[in-house]
DNA sequence: ATGGTAGCACCGCTA
């Protein structure tokens, strides 16, 4: 079996790509994520037509998040209990959906982008974090095979990023967001492609400015982390650049885990 | 050459 997962940025600009890698790629599983759709918006037929059922999540413009699945796509969960929200008055965003698909328990995941060290975003984003861990934790705690999928917002390493001057007083890779997801590492889940992918200089997101991909200035910031038996499974992993060249491309390249069995 | 992109909805916001 094979999952992977793919901010889009934007599924109704990006949906004539999104079909034909998911014919040339064979994923079974795909956790997608920046739909920036409304669910009465996203093209659920274009899926089905190629043999895939998709449970989305949109409730406006921006965020949104789905999982298109050819193994199955059962107890469909949107969002995780204490999920800090946004705005005033606060309310969830669209940035979690969970499903069982071939007997993985898929989660796809936006992690929100924090904009700057001192934005209120960032404190929301490290809330949003936390409580996903800990409901995380739960879900993986009877053996379950859980992967937590998505645009996590995060470089964990220096590595991770092309310049960390350059990045030195931006968001992604600040003490309090790397902690944030170390977190989860110390709660047992495993960063499962690294091991295939090894850097550094390796990424998933390239900026849509500055030539940034041109110059292989890009950012490590996608992941797919495993629970322990999740994580036994994994037998490869690739970052899909060749998706991030041409015009049309999102700025994210998709994650491909391949799983025994 | 000291700027550059992209998407959505609206003329700014988000990334």
């Amino acid at each position: 079996m094979r999952i992977a997962t793919w901010n889009v940025n934007s599924i109704r600009s990006r949906i004539d790509r999104v079909e034909a890698w998911l014919a040339r790629s064979q994923v079974d599983v795909l956790a997608i994520q920046e739909s920036k759709a409304k669910d009465e918006q996203f093209p659920y037929d274009r899926f089905r037509a190629l043999g895939y059922q998709v449970a989305h999540h949109g409730v406006s413009q921006w965020n949104g998040v789905a999982i298109a699945s050819r193994v199955g796509l059962d107890d469909v969960q949107v969002g995780f209990d204490g999920a800090p929200g946004w705005g005033e008055p606060a309310t969830a965003e669209a940035r979690a959906i969970g499903a069982t698909c071939g007997g993985i328990r898929m989660w796809s995941l936006y992690v929100p982008n924090g904009r700057a060290l001192e934005d209120p975003h960032m404190a929301y984003k490290l809330s949003w974090l936390d409580r996903l861990r800990d409901q995380a934790t739960g879900w993986a705690a009877d053996g379950t095979p859980v992967a937590l999928c998505g645009d996590w917002n995060i470089a964990p390493t220096d590595d991770d990023v092309w310049s960390m001057e350059y990045y030195a007083d931006k968001s992604h890779v600040s003490p309090g967001e790397r902690a944030a997801f170390h977190a989860f590492l110390d709660a047992g889940f495993v960063d499962v492609v690294r091991p295939h992918t090894p850097g550094p200089g390796v990424y998933t997101y390239w900026d849509y400015q500055r030539l940034a991909f041109q110059k292989r200035r890009g950012m490590r910031i996608d992941f797919v982390l495993g629970s322990p038996s999740l994580a036994a499974r994994v037998a490869g992993a690739v970052i899909d650049r060749e998706e991030r060249k041409g015009t049309g491309a999102s700025d994210h390249a998709p994650v491909v885990v391949q799983l025994d069995a």
